[in-house]
RNA sequence: GGUCCCGUAGCUCAAUGGAUAGAGCAACUGCCUUCUAAGCAGUAGGUUACUGGUUCGACCCCAGUCGGGAUCGCCA
C-alpha cells in the first residue's frame, strides 16, 4: 500500500543518511494497529535495535519525528505516532484515506502477462459430485482473480472422454438400457450415462461372484468376467476406429455434454476452450522420443522408456509402455506443449485434487528437463477433499453429493428461508425464483471458497445454506442493503455524487475503518493472486460486510441533517456497494439488489 | 515402510516470525415508533496434539513423538 511505501522510504533514507546502515541490513514489517491501540498501520520496531545500536523507545522517537515531516498533498500525512513496547503505531490523516477512495476496487494495471487455468475435466461417466464442485468454484474463482490482477486469462478443460471406464458405461447401456435416452427417460444425460456405469459395476460383481462359485479364484474372476471382457474388447474397437462403437460412444457423450453444460450454467462457470483427450492421449508420444534421443529419457530393455527423476527428490517415472502406448503422464506432456503452442502463457495453474500432488512435481520436473523454460511457471493448485459429515464420500456407499441435487437443495432452502422472513414483497415470480437461486448458490460458493484450498474440508449440507454469520447470503444482504438506502434517497432527490466531507470535521471511526477497507482492496487482489486463494477474497468481504454494517448502525445517512455528510455517507455506502459486488464477483456470486 | 499434506474454542474456520491467538455457529444477555433485525452490541468458551530446539519474540521455522489423510500402477 502507498503509505508502507511511502513510510518505508522515508526512514530508510534517514537510517542511510544518519547511520550508514544499507536498506539490505533490514526490512520494514508492517501490520494492521490492533483496535485497541490509537493508530492506522503499526510498525515493528525490534528489527532495528539490534542493527542501530538502540532501545526501541528511542527508534520509536527518533522515526516518528522523521515521519512527522511526510507530506501528502501538501499536508501532514502522518498525524501522530505512539510507541507501545516495541511497537510504532501510526495515525494517517483522513484526507490521505479519503484520496484512496476513487479507483479503489479496479482491475489492477494490465501486467501483459497470459495464464491458462485448467480445472475441472471431468470424466465423461458420470455425474459431477461435491467434489467437482469445489474443483470448479476453486478453478472460476481463480481465473477471475488472476485476471483482476491484471493478466489475460484462459480457461480449459481438458475431458476425459475416452477409456475402459468410458467403455464400461457403454456396454452397460448396450446390454441394458433398451434404447433408453433422455428423452425416452426424462433423465438428465449425465445421469443416465451413470446410472450405466453404476449397472456396469453391480452386473460385474454379480459376474465375479458367479465365477468365485463356479471355483474361480477371486483374481481369476475379477480378469475373466464376460462383461469386463466385453468392455475390454470395446475399447480395443473403440481405438481401431469401429464405426458402431464410435457413433455409441459420441451419442453417449454428447448426452453427458448436454447434462455437464446444464451443471455448469447453474454454477455460473464456464471455458474458453475444452480439450478432449479422445484427441490428445496421442499427443506426447512424439515429444517423448524426441526426448529419449537427447538423453532426457532412458529405456528399459522391454522398451518402455522413462524419466529418471531422482535429482528432484522424486522417483523413477514410466512415460511410454514397453508397446509403445501412453500413460497418463506422457498426454499430459504433449497438452502442456499443445497449449503452450497455442496460447504462448506465461504460466499455467492445474486446479487439480491433492491426490494428484506427485503426478503434478513429476509432470512439471520432467517438462523442466525437455528444456521448457515455462514449466518452473507451471502451478499445481492442490485442494482437499472434501468430507462429509458422516465421513468420506464413498461412490460404492452411494454416499456422493451429487452436484445437480446439492444445487437444486441449497436454492430449495434459499427460497424456504425468505419466504419465512416475507421478504419479496413487491418481486415478480421470475424475480423471486432468480432472487432464491442467487442466495442459495451464494450460500454453496461461500461456504466452500471461504477454506484456504489447501486443506481438507468438511461440508455440512444444513450450514452450506446458513444466512447468518460468515456467509455469502450475509455479505449479499449487507449490499442489498446500501442499494435499498441508495434507492430511497434518489427518489428523495438527493444527488450525492463524490461527495467528501469538510476537511476539519474528523472522520467518524466507523466511517473510517470503511475507507480504509475500500482502499485496502487492490493489496487484497494481490495477495489472492499470490497466493491463488479465493478464501482470502471471502475474508475481506466478510471484513467490509461487517463494517458496513456498523457503519449503517452508528451512522445515519438519510436522516443525517449536514447535507453534506450526508452526501459524504451516501457516497461511501455506495463505494461499498461497488465494491462489495466486485469482491464478491472474484468469487463468483452474485449480488442482488434488493433481498 | 518411503514421501507429501493436515492437527487452533463444543462445531466450522482465521491469524505476512510480532502486542492479550481472532471470527461465525451453537449457548446466554441486551437493542426494531428510527435508512432492510439475513443486522448491531455484549457474556462465556484456548496448555494452538505432545516433547525438545532456534529466536529479543514461535500457531508459524527445525528435530522427534502421537493422531488423521493422500500417494507410492506400464490406471487416470
Amino acid at each position: 500500500m502507498l503509505h508502507e511505501k511511502l513510510i518505508s522510504e522515508s526512514l530508510s533514507s534517514y537510517i542511510s543518511e544518519k547511520y550508514q546502515v544499507s536498506s539490505d541490513a533490514y526490512q520494514f514489517v508492517f501490520q494492521q494497529t490492533r483496535k485497541e491501540f490509537t493508530g492506522d498501520v503499526t510498525l515493528v520496531i525490534f528489527g532495528f535495535t539490534k542493527l542501530l545500536g538502540m532501545s526501541p523507545a528511542a527508534i520509536g522517537e527518533a522515526f516518528g519525528v522523521e515521519l512527522s515531516k511526510l507530506q501528502f498533498n501538501g499536508k501532514p500525512m502522518v498525524t501522530a505516532t505512539n510507541l507501545v513496547q516495541g511497537f510504532l503505531n501510526i495515525s494517517l490523516s483522513d484526507a490521505y484515506w479519503l484520496a484512496h477512495l476513487e479507483s479503489s476496487h479496479t482491475h489492477l494495471a494490465a501486467t501483459g502477462k497470459r495464464t491458462v487455468v485448467e480445472y475441472s475435466s471431468p470424466n465423461t461417466n458420470k455425474p459431477l459430485h461435491l467434489g467437482h464442485i469445489r474443483n470448479n468454484l476453486l478453478g472460476h474463482a481463480v481465473s477471475k482473480i488472476v485476471a483482476a490482477a491484471g493478466d489475460e486469462v484462459a480457461k480449459v478443460q481438458i475431458v476425459n472422454d475416452r477409456g475402459i471406464h468410458i467403455c464400461k458405461s457403454m456396454v452397460a447401456w448396450r446390454r441394458f438400457a433398451n434404447g433408453e435416452t433422455p428423452e425416452s427417460s426424462g433423465l438428465k444425460g449425465d445421469h443416465l450415462v451413470g446410472k450405466y456405469y453404476v449397472a456396469f459395476d453391480q452386473a460385474y460383481r454379480a459376474e465375479i461372484k458367479e465365477l468365485i462359485e463356479q471355483g474361480k479364484t477371486e483374481e481369476e474372476a475379477k480378469a475373466q468376467a464376460p462383461i469386463l471382457l466385453e468392455a475390454q474388447e470395446m475399447l480395443r474397437q473403440w481405438e481401431a476406429g469401429q464405426t458402431e462403437i464410435i457413433a455409441l460412444w459420441e451419442q453417449m457423450n454428447q448426452w453427458v455434454y448436454a447434462g455437464f453444460a446444464s451443471t455448469y450454467e447453474a454454477l455460473g462457470v464456464s471455458f474458453d476452450k475444452n480439450y478432449y483427450e479422445s484427441k490428445t492421449y496421442l499427443l506426447g508420444k512424439d515429444k517423448v522420443l524426441d526426448g529419449l534421443t537427447r538423453g532426457v529419457f532412458y529405456q528399459k530393455d522391454d522398451g518402455s522408456v522413462w524419466a529418471d527423476l531422482e535429482a528432484h527428490k522424486l522417483d523413477q517415472k514410466v512415460v511410454l509402455r514397453s508397446d509403445g502406448t501412453s500413460v497418463y503422464m506422457t498426454q499430459d506432456i504433449g497438452t502442456a506443449i499443445e497449449r503452450y503452442d497455442e496460447w504462448h502463457m506465461d504460466s499455467m495453474i492445474y486446479v487439480v485434487g491433492n491426490e494428484q500432488d506427485y503426478h503434478f512435481k513429476a509432470l512439471f520436473a520432467i517438462l523442466g528437463k525437455l528444456g521448457y523454460d515455462w514449466a518452473e511457471r507451471c502451478f499445481h493448485l492442490s485442494y482437499g477433499m472434501v468430507d462429509l459429515p458422516s465421513g468420506k464420500m464413498k461412490s460404492r456407499e452411494g454416499t456422493v453429493v451429487d452436484a445437480d441435487d446439492l444445487i437444486s437443495e441449497v436454492v430449495s432452502a434459499a427460497r424456504e428461508k425468505t419466504m419465512e422472513l416475507g421478504k419479496i414483497d413487491g418481486l415478480t415470480d421470475a424475480e423471486a425464483e432468480q432472487l432464491y437461486r442467487q442466495i442459495g448458490l451464494g450460500a454453496l460458493k461461500y461456504f466452500i471458497l471461504k477454506v484456504d484450498p489447501q486443506k481438507r474440508m468438511l461440508f455440512n449440507p444444513a450450514e452450506s445454506i446458513d444466512l447468518q454469520g460468515n456467509t455469502g447470503p450475509f455479505i449479499q444482504y449487507s449490499h442489498a442493503r446500501i442499494k435499498s438506502v441508495l434507492r430511497k434517497a434518489a427518489a428523495q432527490g438527493i444527488s450525492w455524487s463524490a461527495a467528501l466531507p469538510s476537511s476539519n470535521t474528523p472522520l467518524h471511526a466507523a466511517e473510517k475503518e470503511l475507507v480504509k477497507l475500500l482502499g485496502h482492496y487492490p493489496a487484497m487482489v494481490e495477495e489472492a493472486r499470490v497466493k491463488l486463494s479465493p478464501a482470502v477474497v471471502c475474508a475481506y468481504a466478510y471484513e467490509l460486510a461487517t463494517a458496513f454494517n456498523k457503519f449503517y448502525h452508528d451512522c445515519s445517512m438519510l436522516n443525517e441533517t449536514n447535507t453534506e455528510l450526508r452526501d459524504f455517507r451516501l457516497t461511501l455506502a455506495a463505494k461499498t456497494a461497488d465494491c462489495l459486488r466486485s469482491t464478491l464477483n472474484l468469487v463468483g456470486i452474485e449480488a442482488p439488489e434488493r433481498m
